[in-house]
RNA sequence: GCCGGGUUGGCGGAAUCGGUAGACGCGGCGCUCUCAAAAAGCGUUGCCCACAAGGCGUGCGGGUUCGAGUCCCGCACCCGGCACCA
């Protein structure tokens, strides 16, 4: 299968020939020696600033060289970035590395040295490879988030946030993966309980931990993505709302009576209030600390066994929401509030301890769940709504959730309506003071601390007088040792750090006791929340950024990335920039002003993976086809946002095409600057049509059309070379411009060659953009289609201009119209000049 | 289970204010050049029908409309999010 390769990009036949290689090492030190892309520079004339753009595309993790993924991910930001350098804006395009994680931990650990040799080193790599890929990126802006001048200020916000109650730390069972030996967030579990990165399933274990407060701002994160409509894809949005999962509801007050004869007054959440007086007993979380403390005395051997065979069970088991319900009854009562009853309490892990408030009423009539366990433990069912249509719950197995006529319910009588019920029954809770409105989410704050070495280290310090202490600022940032190898850093559930002493014991920076540095690091994400606003001002030494900067700067117009960061990534950033808002370091609060998630590279229908042996090696395909011919390649495959499989297009027809677009540059006779006016005028026409054309697309990010319009261009220039008005006419030189501009954004070296040989000094990239003459786009005929009952029976050729009584003639007296009405009446005719005649018969 | 998004030739995909379905490309077929092949170029290519004429066609079934891939109702299947979240 190498044997058609080899020729693939040299053309062997008598003329200059197109060869993709030379021209990447031709272009590139120009490029180089160029360095057309910085940003802050752009001039609309003396003195005046060009309008700015912030074009962003996800930074990478270095972990070996770039492949297929990053490859798509570049030439579609690219297309957008380059194409608002053509329009006239001062463009904003950095890249960086997002260079902590576990990777490059583990890279360590199996060869015993530092991550940092890992880390760096496939940056160069990286950054050689996207040097060779001809992305327009800004690197004078470059930054890595594992450099200490840049953890610095990671640690420096962690501060911040903790300064204003928004890190905090607490004792809770969290999310443990037993392979990389860490605590994960929420949002780096998987729905089947795996672990994100390596697929591990997931344990619960008792830690302090440190978390952002995240669920602060629920709400505001979850108003906001009202304005990220249309402007970030659905799913995203979609995922996040549900991630958030706000639901509106009641806390109600229910009065335990213990064993001991005091009363505890718990609260719980429900959706439901109005279906209160169904009440019929409590259930609280097994793990939930209240189970523990209410339980009467002689259950309380029953409790801590159930608790212990809960604990066993592993979150797969767990996971399986049909399996039986189980419980333990906690020997106590509970009164109902409104009905007075005493009904018992019980414990089980269909409750969860970190949801609402771990304890909930169970309506078992009107709730599948409160019913199966009902059925499970033999415990009362009452209907207090009678559902049109609906047996009885208590026989049926099938609980009712739909509306209906509340009975049983002295206080509901008469209402009519779910919501009506709720609004009842809140105000006269409220009114009894015995529960209120109100409204909880499915979000949990952010668990940050991690146990591991290659992260930000967290800037605390502890001490046995002063307790937690912040490392003061003028000490940040705090560096991790240098001097450590891979075997140290050996996971073994607590962080490396702890085990280095010299780094651990301090004295501390209150008292000068002594004490000792958290050794836990931040997750990777915390660094991750922010680069984009150090992009701004990279080198700034006086805070994260600079403010008037970012306010330059910011919002980022575009952000192009995966999808699979949906309630990671894209939700921290935002939480962050909303934080930094209320601190008053940010004029905006949402960080992401248009989002474009592009789909995945996949090969014969499968996510490549070595077990599978379908993997495709970026660098391979670019040693074959050359770079120009990949990119264009990724973007006409298909709409930026879905899934390409690398089985079903061709690079190598690329090629082809690319060589085409090429060739014509060759033909041009006409000197350059010479006036397109006097051009043929079709073909004149076609370029300008297609200009206007691929504005259009461009801000819908059609890209592969846009690709596909440019192939139109080609072909529509290559006839008029060859057949039409011949090379030498200006029409022809305009197009063959055009289409090494509408090129520079996808196939850059071919553009740029095509730009030389046309006569003009590179660069294309700064060529600006064609203008579109109005009146070339106004058509000189048209076809009308002359339907019958709406299939098409035949096509006129017409002036634009066209009467609809001129149109209606023509189109009956048209031969084929005639045969087709075959002597029928014709009782309407539909006229749409200039395009359509429909003819009902 | 709840909630989103989708289904167009052999393939990737065009056509999103209801108005020529299949742009552009891949693949296929035929031809030119060549001793031959490769490369390149030209032509052709939704399906049925030997051609023409004609008919059928955008997952399936209905509906609205002069006219539906596009709007409405029902269904099937695929992808994604949440999932014992009270």
């Amino acid at each position: 299968m190498t044997e058609q390769i080899q020729d693939e990009t040299h053309q062997a036949s008598d003329g200059p020939s197109y060869d993709a290689h030379a021209l990447q090492e031709k272009w590139q030190p120009v490029w180089e020696e160029l360095d057309q892309f910085r940003a802050g520079e752009r001039e609309v004339r003396p003195g005046q600033p060009a309008p700015k753009r912030y074009a962003l595309t996800m930074f990478p993790y270095p972990s070996g060289d770039l492949h297929m993924g990053h490859a798509e991910v570049m030439a579609l930001h690219d297309v957008i970035a380059r194409y608002w350098w053509h329009r006239g804006y001062d463009v904003l395009n950095p890249m960086g590395w997002d260079s902590f994680g576990l990777p490059a931990e583990n890279a360590a650990i199996r060869n015993d040295e530092h991550p940092a040799t890992y880390t760096y080193g496939n940056i160069d790599t990286q950054y050689q490879s996207f040097k060779k890929y001809g992305v327009s990126f800004d690197w004078s802006r470059r930054l890595h988030t594992s450099d200490p001048e840049y953890y610095r200020w990671t640690q420096w916000l962690f501060l911040k946030f903790r300064e204003h109650g928004l890190a905090y730390r607490k004792n809770s069972p969290v999310n443990w993966c037993p392979n990389d030996q860490t605590v994960l967030a929420n949002e780096q579990v998987l729905a089947d309980g795996t672990c994100e990165r390596c697929g591990a399933v997931v344990t619960k274990k008792e830690l302090t931990q440190w978390y952002f407060k995240i669920t602060d701002y629920a709400q505001r994160l979850l108003d906001g993505l009202d304005g990220l409509e249309r402007h970030w894809p659905e799913r995203v949005i979609h995922s996040q709302r549900n991630w958030i999962g706000r639901s509106e509801g009641a806390h109600v007050d229910f009065d335990l009576h213990l064993a001991s004869g005091e009363t505890r007054r718990v609260t719980v959440f429900t959706t439901r209030p109005d279906t209160l007086y169904g009440a019929t007993f409590m259930v609280v979380a097994a793990d939930a600390a209240l189970a523990g403390e209410v339980v009467a005395p002689e259950r309380a051997e029953a409790l801590a066994s159930y608790l212990e065979e809960v604990r066993k069970a592993s979150d797969i088991d767990r996971l399986a929401t049909d399996r039986p319900k189980t419980g333990v009854d906690l020997g106590i009562t509970a009164t109902n509030p409104v009905t007075g009853e005493q009904i018992p309490v019980w414990a089980s892990d269909y409750v969860l301890a970190d949801y609402g408030t771990g304890a909930i009423m169970a309506v078992p009539a009107h709730d599948q769940r409160d019913l199966d366990f009902a059925k499970a433990m033999g415990l009362p069912v009452r209907r207090v709504i009678d559902v049109p249509g609906a047996d009885n719950p208590e026989e049926t197995y099938v609980a009712t959730t739909a509306d209906g006529a509340y009975v049983n319910s002295p206080a509901l009588e008469g209402v009519s309506g779910k919501a009506e019920g709720i609004a009842t029954i809140i105000a006269k809770l409220e009114a009894d003071g015995r529960g209120t409105g109100t409204v909880n989410f499915r979000l949990r704050d952010w668990l940050l601390s991690r146990q591991r070495f290659w992260g930000a280290p967290i800037p605390v310090i502890h001490c046995e007088k002063c307790g937690e202490v912040a490392v003061p600022e003028d000490q940040l940032p705090v560096r991790l040792p240098d001097n450590v190898r891979g075997a140290d850093l050996k996971p073994k559930g607590v962080s490396p750090l702890a085990a280095v002493a010299d780094w651990v014991n301090v004295d501390c920076p209150s008292c000068g006791g002594p004490a000792q540095r958290d050794s836990d690091t931040m997750d990777t994400f915390v660094d991750s929340s922010w680069y984009f606003l150090r992009y701004c001002s990279p080198d700034y030494t006086d805070g994260p950024f600079d403010v008037a900067a970012v306010r330059e700067w910011g919002p980022v117009d575009q952000y192009v990335g995966g999808l699979e960061h949906a309630v990671l990534h894209l939700l921290y950033s935002r939480f962050f920039t909303y934080v930094l808002h209320d601190l008053g370091m940010l004029d905006f609060e949402e960080p992401f002003t248009r989002l474009l998630g592009q789909g995945v590279v996949i090969n014969q229908g499968k996510k490549m993976s070595k077990s599978l042996g379908n993997g495709v090696s970026l660098g391979e395909q670019i040693d074959r086809y050359g770079v120009d011919a990949v990119r264009l390649t990724l973007v006409f495959a298909s709409p930026p946002e879905d899934n390409i499989d690398w089985a079903d297009v061709s690079p190598s027809g690329s090629v082809r095409f690319l060589q085409r677009a090429w060739r014509l540059s060759g033909d041009v006779t006409s000197e350059p600057g010479v006036s397109f006016a006097e051009g043929d005028v079709a073909l004149r026409r076609i370029t300008h049509k297609t200009v206007h054309e691929v504005e259009q697309l461009m801000e819908a990010y059609r890209f592969n059309v846009v690709v596909a319009r440019t192939m139109e261009l080609v072909n529509a220039t290559r006839k008029a070379v060859d057949g039409g008005c011949g090379p030498a006419d200006p029409a022809v030189r305009e197009a063959v411009e055009a289409v090494a501009i509408l090129l520079s954004l996808v196939a850059p070296y071919t553009a740029e060659e095509m730009w030389e040989r046309l006569g003009h000094e590179p660069s294309v990239a700064r060529a600006g953009w064609p203008s579109v003459d109005p009146a070339l786009l106004v058509e000189d005929a048209v076809t009308a289609v002359v339907q019958i009952a709406g299939k098409v029976k035949a096509r006129l050729e017409v002036p634009p201009s066209i009467s609809e009584a001129e149109l209606e003639t023509l189109a009956l007296a048209d031969p084929a119209v005639v045969r087709a009405i075959d002597g029928r009446e014709v009782r309407k005719v539909v006229v749409r000049v200039p395009k359509l005649v429909n003819i009902v018969v």
